[in-house]
DNA sequence: TTAAACTCCGTATGCCTTACGGAAAATTGT
DNA sequence: ACAATTTTCCGTAAGGCATACGGAGTTTAA
């Protein structure tokens, strides 16, 4: 908590030992660097250190642990871009909400992966949450619905970026596309699967393969949600 | 591949050695019986084996690897309730098909920690995939938005869930309500917070927690954000 | 000048996956 | 009935992980 909250307490004062050779700022980002090329699971605290020219142990005098570290790395990570001030309707301004939200998961797909067993409020986590409330303020919604419509945007925002992080994912770690590696499949899955049993994935499937030149388009499909999310609110607000 | 389609394969054929102790489906629901106690990071191999009264390196003559078997516990699942035959409108329809999704998500929350670098397709994700459309099939929609519309649920579901689980563990893990949390932190929140920074969000915050008794209400947010994505979908039809 | 506090890090413990090889068991082929 | 083959079960070991503890050296405060 002091951590998170380091630039408006300051440094604490007396720092009666050696120096230290680099700084929680520091750490941070080399946490933040190894979350984003390995992935969560694959991050330890001793590549943290290795890229930092510290031998692992060093890290716990700067962080207590590595929950600790991610929460701060979650809470700098939200403060990276600025949050570009709201013009225009609602709609616009809930569109830009979501577009800066799928960004960040696509800049750090780990933040996806994290799962904080308690919320670290940081600095960043609460300018974050204010700018995403004023995006409906003036609308005419209540406070309550305020919180659902923001609330829903993200959940929505979040399943969509998951779906799109996993689809990149399988393809760069694989090195198959979509399309060898459908074209690898299919010949198992049609002796597997008792034909004309499943009519209309077979249909649906072979249409959006066709239409997408891949299994999937999540940006697409991210956007296609969007519109109807926001089409849902209008039905509300009259 | 030949395990998860091993009902509709068969046996393969001879088996010469020893009789193995147990079966593919006892490794299966051993695993989910682990995966649903401590969760997927913290899913082992030796707390499967010991389950069954095994050792450790007797479950690899049963699955090629961890990998695998967790593709094979997600197919399981997948098949765990049956799907109801679908009556009623697309509307009702839709609803049950997140509904369900919602409820799988909750009795077993790994399955959103699931990180497969390869999608296993397997005979219940099949029929599950199958049933999704029929949902929305006859509904006046294209076969692309019929993908499209199934997809938004889904990543919807997916990341209201996401959030539930994620607020339903921290509060069984830590023994800590949001309430008294919520009592711990603020004195701290208000030494660091600028007064009168966050109005919005101090506003809408309170009235959300009076409104919900806690700092979110999952189950209400998922309800609401479904019947506004849902009116979305009808704004389509139109 | 001396005591306190702090940084850095070596070591040890106890988890984890999985490669490899050996012993025993069951079936197949003669 | 007997041997060859295949398969199961598992011991061991290698290489990864977080982190508790304690020691050595450094810097500041009294």
């Amino acid at each position: 908590m002091t951590l998170l909250w380091r630039r408006t307490l300051g440094t604490p004062q007396g720092a009666r030992g050696p120096k230290q050779r680099v700084s929680v700022d520091e750490v941070i980002q080399a946490g933040i660097a190894v979350a984003d090329a390995d992935g969560l699971p694959a991050f330890s605290m001793r590549k943290v250190a290795d890229r930092l020219g510290l031998k692992l142990m060093s890290i716990y005098t700067y962080v207590p642990g590595r929950p600790e570290l991610i929460g701060l790395m979650v809470d700098e990570v939200t403060g990276e871009i600025p949050h570009p001030p709201h013009h225009g309707d609602w709609r616009s301004r809930l569109t830009a909400v979501a577009r800066h939200q799928w960004d960040e998961y696509h800049r750090h797909p780990w933040l996806l992966q994290v799962e904080s067993s308690r919320p670290w409020i940081g600095p960043n986590g609460c300018d974050r949450y204010e700018w995403q409330l004023a995006a409906v303020d003036g609308a005419g919604l209540t406070d309550i619905q305020m919180d659902q419509v923001v609330t829903m945007v993200l959940a929505f925002t979040a399943g969509a970026a998951r779906m799109s992080v996993l689809a990149r994912h399988t393809t760069e770690e694989s090195g198959i596309s979509d399309v060898q590696w459908w074209d690898a499949n299919a010949p198992i899955l049609e002796k597997v699967m008792p034909p004309g049993a499943y009519p209309l994935a077979g249909r649906v499937g072979t249409a959006a393969g066709e239409e997408y030149n891949a299994v999937s388009d999540p940006d697409r499909s991210f956007r296609f949600g969007l519109e109807r999310l926001l089409d849902g609110v209008e039905v509300l607000l009259r």
